[in-house]
DNA sequence: CCGTACTGGATAGCACTGGTATCCATAAGG
DNA sequence: CCTTATGGATACCAGTGCTATCCAGTACGG
């Protein structure tokens, strides 16, 4: 039941065989327990880091090459859980670049996080993101004042103490560190997904009169 | 100074002239004024819409695609703005599907809606992108349990009171609907950016040591 | 008013990503 | 023992986002 072969291991994740060949090639995938010149034997381990695979691409949008070099990492020698995780994080990708922010976004950056007194480290990816997309904004003419920004940094704290809950709430045990990585990139699409659920609630409460809230909320109870 | 031809818009847009001219192909952009069988002149409002597509492809992760079919239901008839933004946010892809959520998944969608008192479309793609991110936190070995969802719901509240009070505060003009997807596309990767700084945060604090964190904070006012 | 440079526009090609398809010698299994 | 499946390697393929080439026609410095 738990030792499969291929055809098997790919049934069970729905997951085609030429595709499970190549995320081996790739190294996402460990190879079998050879058994034999041309014959190898995959356990539960294996069905269950193809499905984390599967749900880190589609779901969280990463790129093969992320996936290998995050899980790479993961599962990597480590000196120490706070350290780790924070390699682990900066091999996330945030942007996808080409835009080149202006000294003036990245001060504006920096004093985000000073406002906050949000503890950083000076070189992190994640700073230059934020100028980056500061820079998006503007670029796209609709730049973002440090009155909206601030609220955003305000809102977003509830979201990491959250998150941090939800890792110090993991079994001391090998994979909280992949749980760390599930959480934070799947984490982000269910983030945009809320949020996105929330606007439409907000904007019916704002522009949809009273009477037309009032039938909905009676069509969904009824 | 406002009237220039491809290699000025080029030039001010840092953006090269093949991928210009791939653009107007592509629809994202629409073509100069033409002033001769084989010229044509380009606004400040073409320098505009090329930045903003930037923008949405590079920082808010937009396929070509999805731009011009966003674009175009922007610039469309409309029939009051409430419904026409709904209309414009159904075309943002929210994930990569390629996992079937279960009956579950869908029905614990619909039960975070319904405990939230949120106002709903039943058939919105958001209410099954829902569904697939549950469905993919559960494949991937790490299931989202319906407290932590409800604390992430809570918290979500807040970004929908802001993004709406952003639009609210926009002057009342022809480009209500474009900024509302400016802020919703770039502001995803905006919470995204936000939400990593802050976890740095809140790791440290929870795991690094109390002299640790004075003498860094020390160095960065110093 | 002429030669060179540049234009808009069309068509073809290219690099990269994420797979599929094919082939092979070998093992499994009824 | 003969069909089928396997692991592994190599080749191929479709989609995306550009980039290069070509062309007839215009602009413009000299």
């Amino acid at each position: 039941m738990s030792v499969m072969r291929i055809a098997e291991l790919s049934e069970r994740a729905g997951v085609p065989i030429p595709t499970i060949k190549y995320y081996l090639r790739e190294g996402l995938l460990p190879r079998g327990e050879a058994t034999g010149r041309n014959q190898a034997s995959y356990g539960a381990e294996h069905l269950s880091r193809l499905r984390l695979v599967r749900a880190l691409t589609t779901v969280g949008g990463l790129s093969v090459a992320t996936v290998r070099t995050v899980l790479d990492e993961v599962g990597g020698p480590g000196v120490g859980l706070h350290s780790q995780l924070g390699l682990v994080m900066r091999r996330l990708p945030l942007v996808g670049a080409d835009i080149e922010p202006q000294d003036r976004d990245r001060e504006r950056a920096r004093e985000l996080v000073a406002r906050h007194g949000w503890f950083f480290y000076p070189d992190h990816p994640a700073l230059e993101a934020l100028a980056v997309v500061l820079a998006g904004h503007r670029e796209a003419g609709h730049p973002v004042s440090d009155a909206d920004l601030d609220r955003y940094a305000g809102a977003v704290e509830a979201f990491a103490e959250i998150d941090l809950d939800r890792l110090d709430g993991l079994p001391e045990g090998e994979d909280v560190l992949e749980g760390a990585v599930v959480k934070t990139v799947l984490g982000d699409t269910l983030i945009t997904v809320l949020r996105r659920l929330a606007q439409i609630d907000e904007s019916a409460q704002r522009n949809l009169g009273e009477d037309e809230r009032r039938a909905r909320r009676e069509m969904r109870e009824g």
